[in-house]
DNA sequence: ATCCTACGGGACGGAAAATGTCCCTTTCGT
DNA sequence: ACGAAAGGGACATTTTCCGTCCCGTAGGAT
């Protein structure tokens, strides 16, 4: 298969594709399994019986798959079809493998891999953005409260997601002040945005992130600091992008003392105002406004998003550092992560599905 | 492209397939007349706006299309995928191309033409189905009554009927008699089976079409038949097979003498139990109980559906013997029409577009 | 032999998405 | 200055999707 065609396909329609590859899917596992139930396929899609239904309802009329009173199999006809289609096969096989890896690797108990490397090709970013507004609408529940940094991906994440009616009482916040100069990608705007998709509300922090510690203590007994912060910090779904802790730094226009500091201290990664080593371990903290490394903790669900192999090593950092719940990434900082070396005395943990949708 | 796949792809998942083709037509078509407006586009493409407008807002998601005031263009983004789905267009180009040639050279409105030859890949067929039993659902109205002829063309195309709510009063009815032994393929099975999908009622016809020349005329004197023959000569929409001439002939059980007839006469096509030659001129007809050529002139819309090179000749045939006011067809048999002789003293005609679904 | 479980499949109501329709403001070209 | 045509918002309606409950049955275990 002449990957250059296929991967510009992917761009024109990613729904069609990740739809087909759905599909495929659900053929190899009947071919694993058949004869198979349809609620124990169901089961093991992880999706309703309902929807799998109406799909193998669709294969059936396409003569794939036939159904006996023992359950569902594949016919001659579809059996030959899924072997023509083995580099399609493989190539989801080969993703969802990775998936499972650096699941289980990062002890991060799911993970979605979108294919491409976003320091290449800019577009992969606007891929785990899809995949991470799927998610997150997954997650969702109402009455959430949605912390979200800023940053190109979690930037892409809002961009994505689709505009749903009110149904929910959501909030949106921003997970802390004000950082880079790019309005498009800062907390505050992104929050704004998501909450307009979502159809809840969105409560802002209009304050710079880079201020002096005495500016800081000041604006903690503002009226309008306090009246905010709590409702941040008490966040019950945080969406996030992880960055490279120098890259930061300096975006963050850091001094050189820092800088040298951050370097002697082998920080590798950067969220929520701290600075990370290679094991997790907080070596630089920032005394900034907004969520903390504990509210984080205490959040439903932590969602990471971050692509592209330059993050690899700052991704595994903060999977050492805190509890996140599920990571939308890239190949390339996939295949990336699996090169570093295994964080010592660590033992693996159970993990889910990397799960379809 | 490897089309060994990408063939297998479409087998698997023809609906995704299609609606990706459309989606890169429209780019294309956008490309071509940047910047368009959404109506004119809509328009040109046969659709309603509004459709229209959900997919150019799914495409300007994406980035690959922008809106600005005096219409919508691709973006540098958008035009460079068009350029690598290259292979695709042709492709699509080709077929598109295809129908239209076919178009002009059979002066049949609308013609649609699958991927594949049914006469070496016998799934061909049901594409053709599918493609007929779309183009069914968009022509019928309430009230409706349509006769279906046998074969298995024509019932690929009551199989892959999607099952409606009735909405609409639709009868379905057999063209004739019953022909051959598969019980499958028989007008009145079809007849029966399409009227289930689409929510109607059938009136069926149990009666042979290989009687003598006695026995029919005991029939038509029958209140069997004379209470459901004037039902079925109202038909509003003809779905039929086309048939080559010998073949038919042998499937019907027709004498040596008969068969050498047909031969010294040139036949090369039945429908209707009428044999044509290339010219459309009837050189023989059979005497039997069912729709007759003048009640197909009647029928609102004429819908011929056959698949395979060996058809070519008698799609051409029966093209120049009575109205077809929609043909779906194969690449083989379409590729194999444009190599006949073009017929002698018949003008081109203005044709439709060859009609998107 | 008989229970018991899991199978496919029918039915139906409510939720969600698609779509037809109408209107508005803006932006061009004339 | 004006009008045609652009994109986009809003909303009712249609259509599709999907959760849920149920049924009859086949096959394995008891």
């Amino acid at each position: 298969m002449e990957w250059t065609v296929w991967a510009a396909v992917e761009r024109v329609a990613p729904e069609l594709v990740r739809a087909m590859e759905h599909r495929v899917r659900v053929m190899q596992r009947i071919d694993a399994h058949a004869p198979i139930g349809r609620r124990a396929l169901a089961q093991a899609m992880g999706q309703s019986e309902r929807t799998l239904r109406t799909e193998l309802e669709y294969l059936k009329q396409l003569g794939l798959v036939a159904a006996s009173s023992s359950g569902v199999s594949l016919t001659p006809e579809g059996k030959a079809l899924l072997g023509e289609l083995e580099p399609l096969v493989a190539e989801i096989a080969g993703r969802s493998d990775l998936a499972w890896r650096v699941s289980s690797f990062l002890r991060i108990p799911r993970v979605i891999v979108v294919e491409g490397d976003a320091d290449e090709d800019t577009w992969v970013t606007d891929r785990i953005g899809q995949a991470g507004s799927d998610v997150l609408s997954d997650v969702l529940q109402d009455g959430d409260i949605i912390a979200v940094t800023g940053g190109t991906t979690v930037a892409a994440v809002a961009k994505s997601m689709s505009a749903k009616p009110l149904r929910q009482r959501i909030t949106v916040v921003p997970a802390r002040g004000t950082v880079g100069e790019i309005v498009a990608y800062q907390a505050n705007t992104i929050a704004s945005e998501l909450a307009a998709k979502l159809g809840g509300s969105s409560v802002l922090l209009q304050i710079s992130d880079s201020l002096s510690q005495k500016a800081l203590e000041q604006l903690l007994d503002d009226p309008y600091i306090q009246e905010r912060l709590p409702i941040i910090r008490q966040a019950t779904v945080v969406v996030h992008g992880v960055g490279d802790a120098l890259a930061m730094a300096r975006r963050r226009h850091a001094t050189e003392e820092e800088i040298r500091l951050l370097q002697a201290r082998e920080a590798k990664a950067e969220a929520f105002g701290h600075y990370f080593n290679a094991q997790g371990e907080v070596v630089y903290a920032m005394r900034t406004i907004g969520l903390r490394l504990d509210d984080v903790a205490r959040a439903r669900v932590v969602i990471a998003v971050a692509g592209g192999q330059r993050k690899a090593q700052a991704i595994a950092s903060v999977a050492n550092a805190y509890r996140i719940d599920v990571l939308v990434t890239d190949e390339g900082a996939a295949r990336r992560i699996l090169q570093l070396e295994t964080p010592a005395g660590k033992e693996r943990v159970e993990h889910g599905s990397e799960g379809w949708h």
